[in-house]
RNA sequence: GCUGGAGUGGCGAAAUGGCAGACGCGACAGACUCAAAAUCUGUUUUCCGCAAGGGAGUGUGGGUUCAAGUCCCAUCUCCAGCACCA
């Protein structure tokens, strides 16, 4: 058959369409599957590579699973609300609507020319007012619950983008949109109180099925520790000094007490502190550090000690001075630590610095050279002498503590409440107003969606307001409370608000009464297998999972986790080896290759690149290998036989048997493998009986849609291949009458030997034996030991 | 520092403890061609050897085993994420 891709792949991307292949159906009998991929944000610059590689994971099971007789829901929308956009607004003065319509019409375009057998009825777009109806609904529910809450703090704040950050978003100390220096600022915004979920986030990955580096990323980024609050006194004041430690067992150990250079309990002193000048340029200095710099010098150890007050510890009555230092944060914990320098490295290192005693409790390493952080016998403690782990030692303080009133046993977090605002145009507008009587006040459900007003200019404000505040008709209202005067909140949610719930709506994508209709969701969620990013699994997964977490616990969604399984590809990197990007000049456009070699090689390509999870680069000429390879399957039907050739049956059951499972277990490139090496043996034999070859079309089929779908049809199908039933394998078929072990003497190979697949152990011994080659290496040698594994090899001991 | 993962040909990579290097790329040789491209056939871990054949070989060093890329201990390097988290 000739391969003309460019004339197949529009005709039957027409074809299935036109016939609804590809529509998940709600309530079917049939049994369902979900699969997801993390809708893309539409960039100007259209599809990268990486988005096909994200995408034909969950295409290739989707597509054999409506093989399998699945009713399958495979949605795709946009997460278009967002700074790209809006900054690309303000560049070329258009309107973000206009710029996002465009883009989602030319990733959508692209998506169709790969053929994704999305259903694309279902289609959701996050800056459609008909969408962010419902994400201003949730947010309103989770402000009804209390999980939202306006908190003067200190902020991520981004100079270059002009918006505050969640700790997500600025990982690493740099913005998430721009990669500047974050810095810190005193601001009074909206957070989400993802940290009441925390226990719950943590809990709910032990009942999916994630890969094990995800679920520790996000048990690290939740970042739980168990421990004990305990009060230190001010001495001579009514007055006390909470801390956190997770080592209440130092407590006999403890010579000073470090505080953040924030902790309010230094300006309530501040009459009693007679080196408060001095400290107050501490501060400063500490306040022009960027977080990056802070965590940078790890080495050197700031601080000052703050002369006039000091601290009681609670177990002995010692008065212990008193410092502030900025490897103390105020984010964790109380802002203040007790330091025990003889079992911490970074309180003995700032003790060394600042010439601060060290007292020992635990029995064991060398504290003149560094803190010693193992078990040992305790020493120096009081009622904790003789106890000689941390276990029990631990336990036994939280007692006494307990008993005394001077602590009790605390868990923290690492996570933060998440700074849920950006101070632009392009976002869902929080519907909530401020009422000089009421105070915050929600726009009442009736009133949803709250449209983002119509503006000239999107440019931020200097004044770190959203372009929303300037407008006028959009600020001022009626309080739905009191009906007296009342204004507006101007600031936008955050990126991943849209994104927070976007499976749910895939369920029911027109509903205008309700997110979603409880029936679909019951029949559809969870989703049963999401693809994406590792780069989300500390944002958008995390973020989605609360938000799924919460509509659970209200009875909104039908089940605790909203994905059942997760995956993550690996990334697609420049022919250099690099990262692709536009300055380094690697960047392969997904439309060259599909223009050049076809959608088909384009799709089997990026699945036969490498292990699916692990990054791997481009390479040109294997492309062509791919597309070599897809000529020599189009050329299949000049080898056609009526009669299944008979030599060719157990090379075919072989390849539906592992095609089948290694696609199960994302191995893509092993499954291709097998067809190319099938191919080569079809060649070999110089024929291929006409249902062999139909097996051999449905086995591709995910990977090449449209160039089996073709050959199908020329060879006398008339229904279509895509949606045919997946091949059955006859588990006698794959296994071969007579087969090829290896024969070793000292376990090194000599030779191979031809046997029946189920010998005898005696049988196999003696045809290994004959072999010549073995028998010369046994030569004048004594027998100890044979060994047959049936299937495996043979093996002779000798001596 | 902590967490997770990876080190295998010239390259991308395969190998439920059982013949290391499947499959693809590239390279080399040959066929076809006036020639090239495309296509087809063959070779291709490495060293010694004309060959038959033999030796070595999965980051490094040990160990378990009849048998180790795979399991155990130690160690080095790289990638990703977190990080003064008390």
């Amino acid at each position: 058959m000739n391969y003309d891709f460019k004339a197949i792949e529009p005709k039957w991307q027409k074809a299935w369409e036109e016939a609804g292949l590809f529509k998940a159906e709600d309530f079917s009998d049939k049994p369902k599957f979900y699969g997801l991929v993390e809708f893309p944000y539409p960039s100007g610059a259209g599809m990268h590579v990486g988005h096909i590689k994200a995408y034909s994971s969950i295409e290739v099971i989707s597509r054999k699973r409506r093989m399998q007789g699945y009713n399958v829901l495979f949605p795709i929308g946009f997460d278009a609300f967002g700074l790209p956009t809006e900054n690309y607004a303000v560049k070329t003065n258009t309107h973000p609507r206009i710029i996002t319509d465009r883009n989602i019409e030319k990733f959508s375009m692209q998506l169709r020319k790969v053929g994704f057998s999305f259903d694309w009825d279902r289609t959701v777009d996050t800056t459609d007012e008909d969408y962010y109806h419902w994400t201003q609904w949730i947010f309103l529910k989770l402000f009804e619950h209390g999980l939202v809450f306006r908190n003067k703090a200190l902020v991520n704040y981004c100079p270059h983008c002009k918006v505050v950050l969640s700790n997500e978003d600025s990982q690493g100390g740099k913005c998430d949109i721009c990669h500047s220096d974050v810095i810190q600022l005193s601001k009074d915004v909206w957070y989400l109180r993802i940290t009441d979920y925390a226990e719950k986030l943590l809990q709910g990955l032990e009942t999916v099925d994630y890969p094990e580096n995800i679920k520790q990323q996000e048990i690290n980024w939740i970042g739980k520790s168990t421990g004990a609050f305990v009060n230190f006194r001010v001495a001579g004041k009514d007055d006390n000094i909470e801390i956190y430690t997770t080592r209440p067992d130092t407590l006999f150990g403890v010579t000073f007490m470090v505080m953040a250079p924030e902790h309010p309990l230094i300006d309530r002193y501040a009459d009693e502190i007679t080196n408060m000048d001095a400290i107050r340029a501490y501060r400063e200095e500490c306040a022009k550090k960027t977080e990056f710099e802070r965590t940078q010098l790890v080495k050197d150890k700031t601080g000052l000690k703050i002369e006039g007050i000091t601290a009681v510890n609670p177990v002995n009555g010692e008065e212990v001075p008193i410092f502030v230092a900025d490897y103390v944060m105020m984010g964790y914990g109380t802002g203040a630590i007790m330091a025990v320098p003889a079992h911490d490295q970074r309180d003995w290192d700032f003790a060394h610095a600042f010439d601060i005693p060290i007292i020992q409790v635990i029995e064991g390493g060398d504290i003149e050279k560094e803190a010693y952080t193992g078990d040992g016998q305790m020493i120096n403690s009081d009622f904790l002498n003789g106890y000689d782990n941390k276990k029990d030692s631990i336990a036994r303080m939280i007692e006494v503590l307990e008993e005394r009133g001077i602590g009790h046993k605390g868990i923290q977090y690492k996570m933060k409440d998440w700074a849920f605002n950006r101070q632009r145009y392009w976002g869902e507008p929080i519907p909530l107003i401020h009422c000089p009587n009421c105070g915050v006040v929600a726009v009442p459900y009736e009133e949803l969606p709250l449209r983002l007003p119509e503006v000239e200019d999107f440019e931020p404000g200097t004044d770190g307001k959203s372009p929303l505040a300037r407008i006028d008709s959009f600020v001022n209202c009626t309080c739905p409370k009191c009906k007296g005067p009342a204004k507006r909140e101007t600031d936008t949610m955050p990126q991943w608000a849209g994104s927070s719930w976007y499976f749910l709506r895939y369920c029911d994508a027109h509903n205008d009464q309700a997110f979603a209709d409880p029936k679909k969701l019951a029949y559809w969620m969870p989703v049963d297998w999401y693809n994406g990013g590792m780069e989300h699994v500390t944002r958008h997964l995390l973020y989605s999972r609360f938000w799924h977490q919460f509509l659970y616990d209200i009875g909104e969604v039908p089940c605790p986790e909203p994905y059942a399984k997760r995956s993550a590809q690996g990334m697609i990197l420049g022919a250099d080896g690099e990262k692709m990007s536009k300055s380094r000049g690697n960047v392969v456009d997904p439309l060259d290759i599909v223009e050049t070699y076809g959608a088909d090689t384009l799709r089997t390509y990026v699945m036969f690149m490498g292990d699916y999870g692990s990054a791997a680069p481009w390479n040109d000429a294997s492309v062509r290998g791919v597309k070599r390879f897809l000529d020599r399957v189009a050329g299949l039907t000049d080898l056609i036989t009526e009669e299944p050739v008979q030599s060719l049956e157990s090379g075919i059951h072989k390849a539906i048997k592992k095609v089948s499972s290694d696609i199960e277990d994302q191995k893509f490139n092993t499954a291709i493998a097998c067809l190319m090496t099938l191919i080569n043996d079809i060649y070999k034999k110089g024929k291929i009986g006409r249902d062999q070859l139909i097996s051999f079309l449905k086995l591709l089929s995910p990977f090449a849609p449209h160039i089996t779908e073709e050959i199908y049809h020329e060879i006398g199908g008339t229904d279509y291949l895509t949606v045919s039933a997946w091949p059955e394998y006859d588990e006698e078929k794959t296994v071969d009458a007579m087969i090829e072990i290896g024969v070793q003497v000292n376990g090194k190979v000599r030779g191979t030997v031809l046997i029946p697949k189920d010998a005898e152990k005696e049988e196999a011994l003696s045809l290994g034996r004959a072999n010549e080659k073995v028998a010369a290496a046994m030569a004048g040698k004594t027998i100890v030991k044979e060994i047959y594994v049936p299937g495996k090899i043979l093996n002779y001991v000798v001596k």
